[in-house]
DNA sequence: TGTACATCAGTGAACGCGCGTTCACTGATGTAC
DNA sequence: TGTACATCAGTGAACGCGCGTTCACTGATGTAC
C-alpha cells in the first residue's frame, strides 16, 4: 500500500489535535472543515474519510483519550502536580492569553451545552475526570464532602478565568486572576467552614 | 406622520430586547437577524434602519440601561435582595434551565471575549456592574478587598451555573449547584480565612 | 516475470443553504402654497 | 379647500460569501494468476 500501518490513525489523530486547538481559540462555530484541514496539511475533501460529520469531529475532540500533547493543560492536569499550583497554572496570565493550549472546559463549555446529547455526554465525562482529579487533593473526610468542594473550586476556576479573558485591562484582569486564586486557596483550606 | 412619536424608539427596544433573550439562549453566532427581525414582527431588511451592524445590536444589547424586563436575571441582581437569596436564585435548576431570561455574562462570557473591543469593553461594563453590586453586600473593611471578594464569588457563580448547564443528569446538575450555593456562603461568610 | 485488477488515502470542484447586508420601492401621513 | 411634494418606518427580493457535505477522480501500492 501508498500509506504505511498507522499512517492513516497518525492522520485523524493529527485533524483531532489541529481542530482541538483552534475549537478552543475561536470556539466551534467559528472554525471552518477547510480550515482545519488546511492546517492539518490535507484538502476539506479528506476530512469525510476520517470522520462522518463536524458534530463527529467535535465529539472526538472530548472523547480524546490519547494524544500527550505539551500544552500547559497538559501539565496542569497531571496528578504529580500539587493543587495550588495547578490553581495557580490555571489562573495565570499564560493560561488567559493562550486559550488554545489551555482548558477546553473554560473556552467550550457555555457553547457545548447547546450540542447534540452525544457531545455533551463527551464534555460532561471530561469535566467529572478534572474534579475528580482536584478531589483526589483535597483533605477532608467524607468522599461526597471533598468531590462537592472540588466542583466548587473548579467552578470558580472556570468562571474566573473566563471572566479575566473578558476584560480587555490587562491590569484589572490580572486582579480578577488573582482574586481567584485567594479564594480558591481559601475553599482548599477552610474546609470547616463549609458546612 | 404615520408613526405616532416614540413609535421608532419602541421598536428599537423591542428589537434589542428580542435579540438580548435570542443571544442568551443560543449565543450571538447562531443568532441570525432575519430570527430577531421574525420575532419582533418586522422583515430583516427593516435592520438597518435602527442599526450599522449585527455588531452594533450586541454592542447595544451590553450597553442597554433601559429595559425594565420583567425576568429573573432582574429579580436576582436588584439592590433590595440579600446576597444569599441573589446566590440561591442564580444557582436555582430555574436560572440553569431558562439561560433566556438569566444572566448575559454566564451565557456568553467566552463568546464575546472573542468580539471586537467596543462589544468587549461594554460587556465589562456590565460584569463590574454586577460584581460592584455583590461588593455592596459584604461584611469586610478594606474596599479592595470587598472587590476581590465579590470577583471570586461571581466568578464562582458564573463558573458553577455553566458547569450545572453542560451535564444532563438532572441530579448531577443539581448537585453542582447546591456545592455552588454552599461555596459561595463560604466565601461570604469565611472573611477571615481570606488573606 | 509480467499483466490486470483491487485497494484506499487523499484531491478538488461542485452542491444547496443560510448568512449579513443592500436597495429600489411602498404607503400613510405631514407640510407648503 | 385642494393639490403637489416631502418624510420616513418598513417591505421584500436580491447580492456575494463561506459554510458543511458530496462525489467522480487520482495515483501509488499490493495481490492474483
Amino acid at each position: 500500500m501508498r500509506y504505511d500501518k498507522g499512517h492513516k490513525d497518525a492522520t485523524r489523530r493529527r485533524i483531532i489535535d489541529v481542530a482541538s486547538r483552534q475549537f478552543r481559540e475561536q470556539g466551534v462555530a467559528a472554525v471552518g472543515i477547510a480550515a482545519i484541514m488546511t492546517e492539518a496539511g490535507l484538502t476539506n475533501g479528506a476530512f469525510y474519510a476520517h470522520f462522518g460529520s463536524k458534530e463527529d469531529l467535535v465529539r472526538e475532540v472530548f472523547s480524546n483519550t490519547g494524544s500527550k500533547r505539551n500544552d500547559m493543560w497538559q501539565a496542569a492536569t497531571e496528578s504529580s502536580v500539587g493543587l495550588e499550583s495547578a490553581i495557580r497554572g490555571y489562573l495565570s496570565p499564560g493560561h488567559r492569553d493562550n486559550p488554545g493550549w489551555g482548558c477546553p472546559i473554560s473556552a467550550l463549555v457555555a457553547e457545548i451545552a447547546r450540542h447534540p446529547k452525544a457531545t455533551r455526554r463527551a464534555f460532561a465525562g471530561k469535566m467529572t475526570d478534572i474534579i475528580a482529579l482536584i478531589a483526589t487533593h483535597l483533605h477532608v473526610e467524607a468522599e461526597s464532602e471533598r468531590w462537592r468542594k472540588a466542583v466548587a473550586i473548579y467552578g470558580l476556576m472556570v468562571g474566573t478565568l473566563q471572566l479575566a479573558r473578558a476584560i480587555d485591562d490587562k491590569r484589572l484582569s490580572e486582579e480578577v486572576l488573582q482574586s481567584g486564586v485567594t479564594a480558591a486557596l481559601a475553599l482548599i483550606g477552610g474546609s470547616e467552614a463549609v458546612r
